[in-house]
DNA sequence: CCCATTTATTTGTATATACAATCTAATTGG
DNA sequence: CCAATTAGATTGTATATACAAATAAATGGG
């Protein structure tokens, strides 16, 4: 019989997690990308997806999903609202399935004017941050296991 | 007249956003520290909260909010949620206005069923973030500004 | 003592997020 | 060619999140 390892306790849980620093910077850098964002109606949120769009030409939900780690379903319900205000289209495809979809001449714009308070929110968040930080965040970034890599 | 700064091209922002990387990491780490906390009915996004107040003993909402950089309508929305499922306790108050909270033996024994998954989760995110990336997020989080500095 | 202000929190509303279930079309095995 | 499976996406449901507005209690100035 090993012995039962001693659990964490509260205090190591709190000086110590990942998880609570991690969602707190996220929370704080988030905001500051999004608000020069405000007067456009954008959050950094759909900017991302604007942007892996405008690289894609077309875009297949799965696709970005993959490339952003995100839930297909929320991707669909963001598209369905990118999509009601004129930023997104639906690009006709044989595979009945599929809902490729690409930015509007509109999306394109609104895109052009969100780029010019990123390279603001970017300097801002990469101080808070420090470089080092920030260069390292980003390799993490490319490594992430993506969802079909162990199908 | 000063020559408009180029704007950042679609590229460079897909290529250098720190805010999309942020992001990501922050959708995959959540999942991994959420699913060992499935079979209880938790998520780490509550646990941080129960963690936070079991530091305080009587926990005030704005200073929860303070340190985990969150805002009051949202945690106060957690709260109701945790106060149903018996975990949270309202303590009383003189001041009318403040709703204090504590955690109930419930939440406390809770906490302690979630620590051993933590332990585990806390060890697979920093092999995936790295244990510089870790030390260096740990350290920025320490240096959020907070709500009230420039009041 | 009362009114204006400030403080602590909750509510209204909207987006973001993910899991589970569903739907529909393509594919594949027989 | 059809039945069973697989693949791509949407829908149902619940939590997480924040901004703006509302509520309510304390406080401070006259």
């Amino acid at each position: 019989m090993k012995p039962t390892p001693a659990l964490p306790t509260v205090d190591t849980i709190a000086a110590e997690c990942l998880a609570v620093r991690l969602r707190m910077i996220n929370r704080v850098v988030t905001n500051i990308y999004d608000e020069p964002l405000r007067p456009l109606g954008l959050k950094v949120s759909q900017m991302n997806i604007l942007v892996a769009a405008a690289k894609l030409k077309v875009a297949r939900p799965a696709e970005i999903c993959d490339r952003l780690h995100l839930d297909v379903s929320t991707l669909s319900r963001n598209v369905e609202r990118m999509k009601a205000r004129g930023w997104l289209e639906v690009v006709p495809d044989e595979d009945g399935r599929a809902q490729p979809f690409r930015l509007t001449a509109e999306g394109r714009k609104l895109l052009r004017k969100a780029s010019a308070g990123w390279r603001k929110s970017q300097e801002q968040a990469t101080k808070l941050l420090g470089k080092k930080t920030v260069q390292l965040l980003c390799e993490a970034a490319g490594r992430l296991p993506h969802a079909d890599s162990n199908r």
